[in-house]
DNA sequence: GAACCGTGGTC
DNA sequence: TGACCAAGGTT
């Protein structure tokens, strides 16, 4: 494919149906972009919108988080979900801080390079924080070209190379247009082109779609199974973290093992927490959320 | 490549 | 009501 068909209906929908999301407007940082992804990674725009702006009103750049321990990170990140993400994140701003001079850097490599950012993030940093041309290939971007160029309903299962091939052919040659582009597609698989009852009348791009042309056939192949949840490790962990974080100070060990019976799986959750980084096993006995890494040397 | 990692909303 | 889904990344 030399040249990409949706481009003007998709930008001109764009143009009318985008969100007001304060992450796109002109004066949001880089870093307000970046922390914004790393939310949105997994967890959907309405439970980001709060939890972003108070995040990026106390810690306004990648130093005044870096200067936080990093349980402030944990306890602030509340009930968004995959916990590990607010460590990333305080991760990402201590290496901001030691390598890039406090600023978030702008080439694809250097962000890779940061924790808890991968293949997506990078790219979408890039593009709309630094206005680069990158293909964004996103759970919502998949959906669309699945759609749009494969007839099928949905993307295979794990990313494909021939999807980032596909992404990348489709991208508009000026930078500028690119961005809008990759923002856009996402938002058309977000609002319409969605996983389940796509608003296909409210589609620019119909006419084009080869979902549609081929009569819309139902997926094809096993069951997309999503994740269990209940009784797993993950629960058990949710609730640990969640009684570290509601308590102001260390918690005694009887306070965590009330939030599940069954002890073995219990201490398990609790050491996998530890080991991540997330939960901080104190010389008393009791547990808290991470605290400032002791720096060799330091007298305090 | 598959499994794992939270939480809440939707139909 | 339970299965599915949500701007993924790491191991």
């Amino acid at each position: 494919m030399t040249e990409n068909p949706y481009t003007p209906a998709v930008l001109a929908w764009y143009e009318r149906n985008a969100r007001d999301l304060p992450w796109r407007r002109p004066e949001a940082t880089p870093w307000e972009i970046l922390v914004s992804e790393i939310m949105l990674q997994q967890t959907p725009v309405t439970r980001v919108l709060p939890a972003w702006q108070a995040w990026v009103q106390r810690w306004p750049t990648p130093a005044d988080l870096a200067a936080e321990a990093p349980g402030e990170a944990v306890r602030m990140w509340n009930r968004l979900g995959y916990p590990r993400r607010a460590l990333n994140l305080h991760a990402c701003a201590t290496a901001i801080v030691e390598r890039h001079s406090g600023q978030v850097p702008a080439s694809r490599e250097e962000l890779l390079a940061l924790p808890g950012i991968g293949s997506y993030t990078s790219a979408a940093v890039a593009s709309f924080a630094f206005g680069q041309r990158h293909a964004i290939l996103d759970t919502n971007v998949r959906r669309v070209l699945a759609r749009a160029e494969t007839g099928v309903e949905y993307p295979p299962k794990a990313q494909t190379k021939a999807e980032v091939e596909l992404a990348e052919a489709l991208l508009p040659p000026e930078p500028a247009v690119a961005v809008r582009w990759g923002v856009a597609v996402m938002e058309l698989g977000a609002l319409v082109c969605t996983a389940r009852s796509p608003k296909c009348v409210d589609c620019p791009i119909i006419d084009q779609c080869a979902w549609t042309l081929a009569g819309r056939p139902a997926h094809d192949g096993p069951p997309r199974r999503g994740q269990s949840y209940a009784g797993t490790d993950r629960q058990v962990r949710g609730r640990l973290l969640a009684v570290l974080r509601e308590s102001p100070g260390p918690v005694a060990k009887p306070a965590l093992d009330r939030v599940w019976d069954e002890p073995v799986q219990r201490e398990r959750a609790l050491d996998a927490l530890v080991s991540d980084g997330l939960v901080d096993p104190l010389d008393d006995g009791t547990y808290a959320l991470p605290g400032a890494t002791p720096v060799a040397g330091d007298p305090g």
